[in-house]
DNA sequence: CATAAAATATGAGTATACTCAACTTTGAGG
DNA sequence: CCTCAAAGTTGAGTATACTCATATTTTATG
């Protein structure tokens, strides 16, 4: 062997698409991390109905989704994030649910309201032992502190925007008189209260906040059919 | 010296009050503690203004206040337990400064809740940058997870017999109809909202969250005085 | 005052969320 | 197939909230 095989080869290689990301389909790079993500998602989801929040490790996770603890942080920023990422999904889940369901659309605003609310408080019934814990931490305003706060904020603005798009249809078949972004902000707002008596209420089946939830939208769309929002 | 000195007096000496707890006044172990907590609170709270709540550390408040670490957590079970303590202390004062107020005893029912929420904010603003960070921590249910929760519950119910009180009183006053413990609930959900509404604020002096709270309040009185409530 | 029990303080130790420098895998260009 | 840069993985290391066995202080009692 000469002494030449050593010699750096000076072929100037270009560099694979310096700038812009390659972003290729189909590739073995993002189908396994597809699949990773996607170990993480169930074993964390397992782990966190099975023993709550706090009491799962970031350490028992990543055995569980067979990773190192360390890939974990590279799929998720905290473990707050990762279990922020259910909410996310779930807010993008029911637009497609509620947009799908034709019936629904020309249904009177109550019905909608109450079928959006009910279908959230479904889903989030399995995961009642965690939930007290991440619910409120995703209406946390943005702060240099909380790195996630931007994308709860994101999370948030996509499901007030739903909610306006389902009062201005309302407002457009005369069902209420304009209520603006503020009316999408009341739901919100409406919606954390049921949530909130939703976790404390130990009536069969949670029906107390079922019964709760359709006497106070119908209050509400009377009242605003009264004119009471004009002030 | 004799052996004898090392054997154990048999005087059968009592117990010091084995049952209930001396709980003698002026002793100097109660008067240390007490200053030993006023050290613990206030570098607490000049460390959390400073920083904020998470970029303080437990080694710091500690260092701040003259004491070892673990002596903190004698006083209180969680750093999230002794940012909470702020809140319940403000209560306390809430009620008292309310109470106190012999012109806002008299007032209608919208000045007295306008200047206790007003108050509320005015109390909690030295605190903007933690106290997203606690506040809505201070809403979550009980939970086994979290030790801190009976506290917070106490407290939210303390706030809520409270509001409850000033409701009462606009009730035989006429003022509204009745509106039971229902009415109490719904102005601390409102609570929620304005402080949300106020931590995002960033008008001049927060006038907009000012005077969002006036308008609300007037509407929803307006709206009680119509018989909205009837449902 | 002397003593013991109870209350309180202490800080080294533990558990765990998260970081980072070194290693491995992938895929484009030759 | 070979090379190499970029992408991705790894687990030992770090920071820090909280625990607990031991030491110290206070108080009640003879």
């Amino acid at each position: 062997m000469s002494a030449l095989s050593y010699m750096p080869k000076n072929t100037a290689r270009k560099k694979a698409k310096p700038g812009a990301p390659p972003k290729q389909r189909g590739g073995k790079r993002e189908k396994n991390k597809e699949r990773t993500k996607e170990r993480i998602l169930e074993a964390a989801l397992q782990l966190f109905r099975q023993k709550g929040l706090e009491q799962t490790t970031t350490k028992e996770i990543s055995r569980k989704a067979g990773i190192a603890e360390g890939t974990l942080f590279n799929y998720f920023k905290t473990k707050e994030d990762l279990a922020l990422y259910f909410f996310q999904k779930e807010t993008e889940d029911l637009i497609r649910w509620f947009r799908a369901d034709a019936r629904l659309q020309k249904a009177p605003l109550t019905e909608k309201l109450f079928a959006v609310i009910h279908r959230q408080l479904e889903y989030i019934e399995p995961y009642e032992d965690f939930i007290g814990a991440v619910f409120y931490r995703s209406l946390q305003p943005s702060s240099t502190l909380s790195p996630l706060s931007l994308e709860s904020q994101e999370l948030r603005l996509k499901y007030l925007r739903f909610i306006r798009d389902i009062l201005m249809e309302g407002e457009k078949k005369g069902e209420i008189p304009w209520v603006g972004d503020l009316g999408a902000y009341a739901v919100g707002l409406f919606y954390v209260g049921i949530v909130t008596h939703w976790l404390h209420d130990t009536s069969r089946g949670k029906q107390k906040t079922l019964a709760l939830l359709d006497r106070a939208l119908s209050l509400g769309t009377n009242i605003l059919k009264k004119g009471g929002w004009e002030w």
